[in-house]
DNA sequence: CTTTGGATCGTCT
DNA sequence: GACGATCCAAAGG
């Protein structure tokens, strides 16, 4: 066995980091890939079974959309970073950059399947009663997690912040669910929402049959 | 199960 | 001054 290289958190049993490459392209193809990896955080690790594609300065739907701001800057960051906005006044959430610096390209996380540090995931979300309600949403995910806007730049892939993804070798589903975005007002028609089938912590909003 | 309305404040018009 | 890439409790079926 070759010892994966060391990153800024301690990793899963069986679980190696990702390259930074793997993100170097279209947040569409992106979205997909990061379907079924892990989200570590100490001790509290999440499957991704729900995800976001959003295309920068192209799309109406994109907080990039009309151009770099203090507030997205990191969306034009290089991939491998993470993305923290606060929204509705209370609740952070999290996306992952992909694509070309400068290009804006992120994907939203939508919701997880509780791997690991479940026990703080719940003292963290005292609201939820199921262990589904614990990271099925955008906010919720991030609260589950510790993520607030302190992580705004994070580096995914290096975890020096304290938060990395994983790959425990599981695969993408060969036929995710693909459905359209949910809260937004522009950009509707794309079908750009995508998450694992048939797993109970997908957000329970607009699903599409 | 579904629907509805309130909470709450940073960001950009 | 309006509007969110949301969540939750309450009320109705």
């Amino acid at each position: 066995m070759t010892p994966s290289r060391s990153i800024g958190v301690t990793l899963p049993e069986g679980a190696a980091p990702i390259i930074r490459a793997s993100l170097a392209a279209d947040s569409l193809p992106v979205a997909r890939w990061l379907l079924n990896k892990l989200v570590v955080r100490g001790s509290r690790v999440g499957r991704i079974v729900e995800v976001e594609a959003y295309r920068g300065e192209n799309d109406p739907a994109s907080h990039a959309y009309r151009g770099e701001t203090p507030r997205n800057a990191t969306m034009f960051g290089p991939p491998g970073l993470l993305y923290v906005y606060f929204t509705y006044g209370m609740y952070w959430c999290a996306n992952v950059v992909c694509g070309d610096e400068g290009n804006a390209r992120a994907v939203l996380l939508r919701a997880l399947a509780p791997v690991a540090g479940l026990a703080e995931m719940q003292a963290a979300r005292p609201t939820a009663r199921r262990e589904r309600d614990l990271c099925n949403g955008p906010a919720k995910l991030c609260q589950a997690l510790g993520v607030r806007g302190t992580l705004d730049g994070a580096d995914l892939v290096t975890g020096d912040s304290g938060i990395a993804l994983a790959d425990d070798g599981v695969l993408p589903p060969r036929r995710p669910g693909i459905g359209p975005r949910v809260g937004i007002s522009a950009g509707v028609d794309l079908a750009w929402r995508f998450w694992v089938p048939g797993d109970p912590n997908v957000s329970t909003t607009p699903r599409v049959r």
